[in-house]
RNA sequence: GCGAGAAUGGCGGAAUUGGUAGACGCGCAGGAUUUAGGAUCCUGUCCUUAAUCGGGGUGGGGGUUCGAGUCCCCCUUCUCGCACCA
C-alpha cells in the first residue's frame, strides 16, 4: 500500500495525492504554454536537453528533470509565461544498436522507449507542455531536418569532400571529429581508422570566427564551456607564406603565427597525407623512400603519431624550398608529426624556437639558426618558444633588432607587396562531417544524377523506408533498397539514384529548439513570428558533456537560421547551466554499460515522488555531481511527513484575510521573532532559488518550520503568513505535497498561480542585533546593540563587557575597527 | 605537458562583497515516552581540556590584512577539458 505511517494524525497518501494533483494539472492545462506570450507577464523560454530514448529513465534523467522543474515552478510562481516542453532525439545509433540486440524494428523499439519514459516522467510530476512534444524520428520533424539540409546546400554550406575520414570498424559507419574520444569510438570504443570516402560536410568553418566572438556577448554562459569551444574552434592568428621548390618550381604554402622567425627556418615538413607529396618532383629513388614511409605513417594511430612523448620520424625527399625572405634552400622531408588537416600540412622548421622542430633536427642532424633573443637579455635555450611580447629578432637581414610584434607586421607587408604571402588566420576547428552509413536517421535529400550532378530533392519529407535488414555493412542499408535508390532527377527527368547516407543525429538535436515554438506547423519548420516571440531560451540546462559537440552545432544552425532571416536572435540561449552527474555510491558515473544504473521509479513508489524529489535537492546544490544513496532520503522525508503536512496544524482559517506584512506594534515579541525570521528565510530562499542551490532552500524552511513550531506568538495572522510562505517556497521542490497543503488551505486556485512571497525589507534585523567582539582578531565576546549604533556607542559597549575588559586591561588599545552590524576589533599591544 | 576547477567534522554539505567556520541533514551518544520499536520527542556531537576558562583547527608551507575557508605565491592530491593545431 501507498501509504507512509507515521505516528502522527495524518497518513500520508502519497500515490493518491500524487496522482490527482497530477491529474488536476493535466486537466486545467495548467503547464500549457500560449501560442506567444504575453508582453505584459514576461516570459522564460526554460529549456531541458531532451532525452536519447536508449532505455527508462534513471538517476541522471531524473535529477536534470527535476531541475528545471523547479526552474519552471518557481518562474510560474514570479507571474510569467513559462514555456517548458521536451521532445525525443530519437534517431540514432544507440537506439539502432539496441534494436538489432533485441531484433526489433528501431522504430518500434525506440515509440515503445517513448511511451515508457514519457509515463515515467508524468509520474514524477514534470511540468512539460506535452501538447508541444517533438519526436525527431517522425516524418513530420525530420523533413525539416532535411528541409534545413537543402537550405544549407542552396547556401554552398552543404557540400560533398573526398578525403579521410574517421571510420569505426566496430559502428561501421564514419564519425565526426567530436565523437572520436582518445582515438576510439565514443559509442563502441573500438579504435577509430582512417578511411578514404566522399562523404557530406556542413561547413561550420564559415562561421568559426563568429562562434568564438560571440562568446563574449553571453554573460549567462559558464566560463569553463566557453573556454572549451574557444579552444575547440581554436582561432589562431598568423600568415601565410609560401615558398618555391627548386626542383618544378611548385609553390608549397605554409602557415605560421610567428612569421618572425622565418630566418630560422633549416627544413620544411610536409604531412604524408598531403597532396603535395605526391606533386613533387623527385628521383625516383627518393620517391620510392617516401612512398614506402607514408604507407608505413597512413598506417600508424592517431595515437602513435600524436602525443608530445612520440619520437619524430621523417623522410628526406631529396628537394629543396627556397626561403622567400633570404633566398636560401632548405630540405623539404615529410614527417608524420605534421598534421595534414591544419593549414596547408606543411610546416616551415623553426627548431630554435619550436621544441617539435628542434627534436626533429637533433633527430636528423639538421642545422639550428639563432634568430630571437629575449626583450629583457636573459639567456634561451634552443627550441625554447619565447612569445610574441618578449622577444627581438637577431640574424633577420632587414628585420633584424625588431621587437618581434613589429618585424611580423612588416615581413607581412613585405610578402604581400612581393606577392608570396600575407597575414592569415587558421581554425582548428573543422566542417561537421553528417553522413552516416546507418539506417536509423534522417535521410539525406539529395539525388544524385549522371546529367545533372546532385540535385536537391524538394518533395519533401524523403521517407526512410522500411527495411527488414539493418544490420550495418559498411554502408549505407538504404543503399540495398532499390525501390528508395532508384528515381529520376528532379531536374531532367533521366534515371538517377538516390543518397543513401543518414545524417549524424547531431543534426536532429541542432534545431529542436525551435521546433518546440511551433510544433505541429505542417507548412514551414517553424514561424519567423512565433519563435521571436518564444526566443532566446532563457535558460539551457544540460549536462557538460555536450561543451564541444551539441552546443556547438546548436550555436551554428541558430546562427544560420539568423542569416537566412527566420529568427531574430544570433544565439540561441542567453543562460547555460550545466548539473552535475549522478555518480553510484562508489563515485562510478552511472552508465548502461557499466550496470550501475539506478532507477528512481522504485524509491517514487515506495517513498513518493516528493520524497525523492527532495532527497536529490537536499543532497548537493545543482551543478556539483551527487554520489546517490538512499540514505539521503531519511532526513528529508522525516521533514515533509512529520512537518510539513502537519503544517495546516498552524493554520488558522478564522483569522481573516491574510496578511503579508506586519510592524513590530502589531506583534508581541516572539511574533517579531518569528517575523524576522520569516523574512530572513524568505530573502535567503529567493537568492538560493535563482543560483539552483536548492539544498540551502530546503534547510531555511526546515529552520522556518522549526522557529514556526517552537514560537510562542498569539499571533494567528503571523503564523498563516508562515505557513503559506512555506507552501509556497516549497511548492516547486516538492509539488504535490505543496498542492495538497495548498488545498487545504482553502485555495480553490494551483499554488503555482500564486505569487512568490516577498521579503519584508524593513524586518530583516530586530532592534537589537548581535555583534561579535574581537580582541586581536580572535573573537572574545558579543554585544547586543542597536544595528545603527554609532561606532562610538558600539564600541563603548564592547569595552564595557566583562570579558573583553579582562583581555584589554593592562594593555594600549593600539585600534579600533567597527564594521557596522558585522564585527568589532580592538587590537591591544 | 598546457588550461580550468576543486580539497572544510565519521558522511552529504553551509559560510554571495575578506568579518562569529562547521548552518541544515545523515550518522553516532545520552535521555524521555513506549509492551516493544528500526516510530516519535528532547539534549549533545570539529579536536584538545575538569571546564559554558583557554589553546588548536578549513590538503601542506609561506605572505598580505585589525581580521583569511575566502585574496597572493610555492607545493601535494583529485576531477574535467585539450593534447605535436606549427
Amino acid at each position: 500500500m501507498a501509504v507512509t505511517e507515521t505516528q502522527t494524525k495524518y497518513r500520508y497518501d502519497f500515490a493518491e495525492i500524487e496522482s490527482r494533483w497530477q491529474k488536476t494539472w493535466s486537466e486545467t492545462e495548467l503547464f500549457r504554454a500560449p501560442e506567444r506570450p504575453d508582453p505584459k507577464r514576461g516570459k522564460f523560454y526554460l529549456l531541458v536537453m531532451f532525452i536519447y530514448p536508449s532505455g527508462d529513465i534513471h538517476m541522471g534523467h531524473f535529477r536534470n528533470y527535476i531541475v528545471g522543474d523547479a526552474v519552471a515552478r518557481r518562474q510560474m510562481m514570479n507571474g510569467k509565461d513559462v514555456l517548458h516542453p521536451l521532445g525525443w532525439d530519437a534517431f540514432g545509433l544507440p537506439a539502432e544498436r539496441a534494436a538489432i540486440a533485441r531484433k526489433l524494428n528501431p522504430a518500434d523499439w525506440t515509440r515503445e522507449n517513448i511511451e515508457l519514459s514519457r509515463e515515467t516522467l508524468q509520474k514524477v510530476g514534470i511540468s512539460f507542455d506535452w501538447s508541444r512534444e517533438v519526436v525527431t524520428c517522425q516524418p513530420d520533424y525530420y523533413r525539416w531536418s532535411q528541409w534545413l539540409f537543402l537550405r544549407l546546400f542552396e547556401k554552398g554550406l552543404a557540400y560533398r569532400k573526398n578525403g579521410l575520414v574517421n571510420w569505426c570498424p566496430g559502428c561501421l559507419t564514419v564519425l565526426a571529429n567530436e565523437q572520436v574520444v582518445d582515438g576510439k569510438c565514443e559509442r563502441c570504443d573500438s579504435e577509430v581508422e582512417k578511411k578514404e570516402l566522399e562523404q557530406w560536410y556542413f561547413k561550420i568553418t564559415d562561421y568559426a570566427d563568429r562562434l568564438i566572438d560571440s562568446l563574449d556577448n553571453l554573460p549567462g554562459w559558464p566560463e569553463n564551456v566557453k573556454t572549451m569551444q574557444r579552444e575547440w574552434i581554436g582561432r589562431s592568428y598568423g600568415a601565410e607564406v609560401e615558398f618555391e621548390v627548386d626542383s618544378c618550381g611548385l609553390k608549397i604554402p605554409v602557415f605560421t603565427t610567428r612569421l618572425d622567425t622565418i630566418y630560422g627556418v633549416t627544413f620544411m615538413a610536409l604531412a604524408p597525407e598531403s597532396e603535395i607529396v605526391k606533386t613533387l618532383t623527385m628521383t625516383a629513388k627518393k620517391r620510392e623512400e617516401v612512398e614506402a614511409y607514408r604507407k608505413q605513417a597512413l598506417l600508424k594511430r592517431d595515437i602513435e603519431r600524436g602525443g608530445e612523448g612520440e619520437e619524430k620520424t621523417g623522410v628526406d625527399t631529396g628537394v629543396c624550398a627556397i626561403n622567400p625572405y633570404n633566398g636560401e634552400k632548405v630540405p623539404i622531408w615529410v614527417a608524420d608529426y605534421v598534421l595534414a588537416h591544419y593549414g596547408s600540412g606543411a610546416v616551415m622548421g623553426v627548431p630554435a624556437n619550436d621544441t617539435r622542430d628542434l627534436a626533429f633536427v637533433e633527430k636528423y642532424g639538421l642545422p639550428v639558426i639563432q634568430i630571437l633573443k629575449r626583450a629583457d637579455g636573459a639567456e634561451t635555450k634552443y627550441g625554447e618558444v619565447i612569445p610574441i611580447a618578449e622577444s627581438v629578432t637577431i640574424n633577420s637581414g632587414d628585420f633584424s633588432d625588431l621587437d618581434s610584434a613589429v618585424a611580423i607586421e612588416r615581413m607581412a607587408k613585405r610578402a604581400e607587396k612581393e606577392g608570396f604571402g600575407k597575414l592569415a588566420t587558421q581554425f582548428k576547428l573543422r566542417d561537421w562531417l553528417i553522413s552516416r552509413q546507418r539506417y536509423w536517421g534522417t535521410p539525406i535529400p539529395i539525388i544524385h544524377c549522371p546529367d545533372c550532378g546532385l540535385v536537391a530533392d524538394e518533395n519533401l519529407p524523403v521517407i526512410l523506408p522500411n527495411v527488414t535488414e539493418y544490420a550495418p555493412k559498411g554502408r549505407s542499408p538504404l543503399a540495398d533498397v532499390p525501390e528508395f535508390v532508384n528515381v529520376s532527377c528532379p531536374k531532367c527527368g533521366g534515371k538517377a539514384k538516390r543518397d543513401t547516407d543518414t545524417m549524424d543525429t547531431f543534426m536532429c538535436s541542432a534545431w529542436y529548439h525551435l521546433r518546440y515554438l511551433d510544433p505541429k506547423n505542417d507548412g514551414a519548420a517553424f514561424d519567423s513570428a512565433k519563435a521571436n516571440a518564444w526566443l532566446p531560451i532563457d535558460k539551457y540546462i544540460g549536462g557538460i558533456t555536450h561543451a564541444t559537440g551539441h552546443l556547438m552545432y546548436f550555436r551554428f544552425m541558430t546562427k544560420f537560421l539568423h542569416d537566412l532571416g527566420l529568427v531574430d536572435v544570433d544565439e540561441p540561449a542567453s543562460e547555460l547551466f550545466n548539473h552535475g552527474m549522478v555518480a553510484d555510491s562508489s563515485g562510478k558515473v552511472m552508465s548502461k554499460s557499466r550496470g550501475n544504473v539506478v532507477s528512481p521509479i522504485e524509491l517514487m513508489e515506495k517513498r513518493g515522488v516528493d520524497v525523492t524529489r527532495l532527497a536529490m535537492y537536499f543532497t548537493a546544490p545543482s551543478e556539483r555531481e551527487v554520489l546517490w544513496s538512499e540514505a539521503a532520503v531519511t532526513g528529508v522525508e522525516k521533514f515533509l511527513l512529520n512537518k510539513v503536512y502537519q503544517l495546516t496544524d498552524f493554520y488558522d482559517s478564522t483569522a481573516g484575510e491574510l496578511k503579508h506584512y506586519f510592524k513590530q506594534s502589531e506583534l508581541d515579541s516572539a511574533g517579531w521573532t518569528l517575523y524576522l525570521s520569516l523574512n530572513q528565510k524568505i530573502k535567503r530562499a529567493t537568492d538560493d532559488f535563482d543560483r539552483l542551490q536548492f539544498n540551502t532552500v530546503i534547510s531555511a524552511m526546515m529552520e522556518l518550520q522549526r522557529d514556526l513550531e517552537r514560537s510562542q506568538t498569539t499571533s494567528v495572522q503571523l503564523k498563516n503568513k508562515v505557513v503559506f510562505s512555506l507552501t509556497q517556497i516549497l511548492a516547486p521542490l516538492a509539488p504535490h505535497l505543496a498542492e495538497e497543503i495548498w488545498s487545504q488551505l482553502g485555495h480553490t486556485d494551483s499554488v503555482f498561480k500564486s505569487r512568490w512571497p516577498e521579503h519584508d525589507e524593513g524586518a530583516m534585523q530586530g532592534d537589537l542585533i548581535t555583534v561579535a567582539v574581537q580582541i586581536n582578531g580572535k573573537l572574545r565576546a558579543e554585544v547586543r546593540i542597536a544595528p545603527d549604533a554609532s561606532a562610538e556607542d558600539a564600541l563603548n559597549a564592547a569595552r564595557s563587557h566583562e570579558r573583553v575588559q579582562a583581555h584589554i586591561q593592562g594593555r594600549r588599545i593600539v585600534k579600533e575597527i567597527y564594521i557596522p552590524g558585522r564585527i568589532l576589533n580592538i587590537v591591544v599591544k
